[in-house]
DNA sequence: ATTATCTGGAGAAATTTTCTCCGGACCTGT
DNA sequence: ACAGGTCCGGAGAAAATTTCTCCAGATAAT
């Protein structure tokens, strides 16, 4: 969860604690039910009180803030790690998995358009995950590996689509497993040629796995 | 939008005019909005009074279900539509397109665990979508144009992820621009060999782009 | 052990959403 | 063109949801 505390002086480790489980549940909740999902829901999934998270974070702007500037560092740390690997094509993919498990690019869409990114840290915390992840683009371009009209834009929203988790009658651990699942067919077609074709992962589903999940959803409402 | 009018004796030109169009606009709404958004947005964008609202749909839940249905009986129809290509293949990715702007792969999931789709004419509705498209499938794997691991799962879901809107800065063209284009890039993960690779379409997103976008919102904001 | 710091939940206040009522407008028949 | 029934829109009361504060008691650090 980095270590981006507010504080001049050292939290009491109990209050770290509660801020840090804060934020893992509004990331959560915020990619669920979008930026106007109600507080206590967070709190609750925190498993603290609804006070401890106004204290903590006086508005939802403030909370938000956190929230995103929390993910985008998370970001980069994986763009700087990928960017080490010798293959960049390879790096490429290491890094959409990884951002898709930690759902940061869930999140700051849905944030992004309730608060400001234009302050210098946002600037900075931006800009430490765009360049190694524009340069691996680029490399890859260079080694051929990559199809040449698939850009920046494609490759981030891209994620951004297989990371939301799909409506409906999906438990979380199926949704989670379709996302990369599917990542896999996309990373697929990022390719030039058909040589790296590789295994699609994860648990197909078939025509007949969605009417009976559709089903179980419906009988236990009813 | 069909013409599934409920009443026995036919509507009057107005309100069938009316129904019609807060259909529409409830599917929209419901894809940006999610299924508890507020009815009024609905009315507004419909361009109709509130109470026009009620009047056709007494409650939420009638609302959701006639969208729903009317959603499943656009989809069955453009299914048996592709389903007439003489190339399996190509029947799918014409459908996956037509889906794509009907927006009916957002809206359907967006509803799905609000209402029952048990019922005699849900499941008709369902059966005529998803026949056409299972054939399809199993055409396109016995032609060996469609990966063997790909399943019927895989490509509704993956329309779905493609039909869902970005949430952030994106004008709604670009957005469904977008759509396209990604949609592009799956159905290329979709092909068992490099034979038949399709140029993508639609403009492509650069870094700047994206940064422009975002900070032209924020401007608007500020 | 002491003390400064942190916690949780109850509930008042504010906001949002639902849903009805009815005067008046608008189609459709003749 | 007119009569008759059908349909419309908006105001606003009622209900539901969400925000945000207060403070007695619990907890961590020294």
């Amino acid at each position: 969860m980095a270590d981006a505390v507010e504080g001049l002086r050292p939290m009491r480790a109990d209050a770290r604690n509660n801020r840090d489980r804060l934020l893992a549940a509004a990331r959560e909740v915020f990619v669920e039910k979008g930026a106007t999902a109600p507080l206590d829901e967070i709190a609750r999934r925190a498993g603290t009180g609804i006070a401890t998270l106004y204290r903590r974070f006086p508005d939802r702007q403030s909370l938000m803030r956190a929230v995103v500037m929390d993910a985008l560092l998370q970001t980069a740390d994986e763009a700087r790690a990928a960017a080490e690997e010798s293959d960049p094509f390879a790096g490429l993919v290491r890094y959409m998995h990884r951002v898709l498990d930690l759902r940061t690019a869930a999140v700051i869409p849905a944030l992004m358009d309730q608060i400001s990114l234009e302050d210098e840290q946002m600037i900075q915390a931006r800009t430490a995950g765009t360049q190694p992840l524009q340069d691996m683009i680029d490399a890859a371009h260079r080694a051929g590996s990559l199809r040449r009209d698939v850009t920046f834009g494609d490759i981030g929203l891209l994620i951004v689509r297989m990371s939301r988790p799909i409506p409906g009658p999906f438990p979380r651990e199926v949704n989670d497993s379709l996302g990369h699942r599917h990542l896999d067919i996309v990373v697929n077609g990022l390719r030039p040629d058909a040589a790296h074709r590789a295994k699609i992962g994860g648990p197909a589903l078939s025509l007949g796995d969605l009417q009976e999940m559709s089903h179980a959803e419906t009988r236990k409402r009813g």
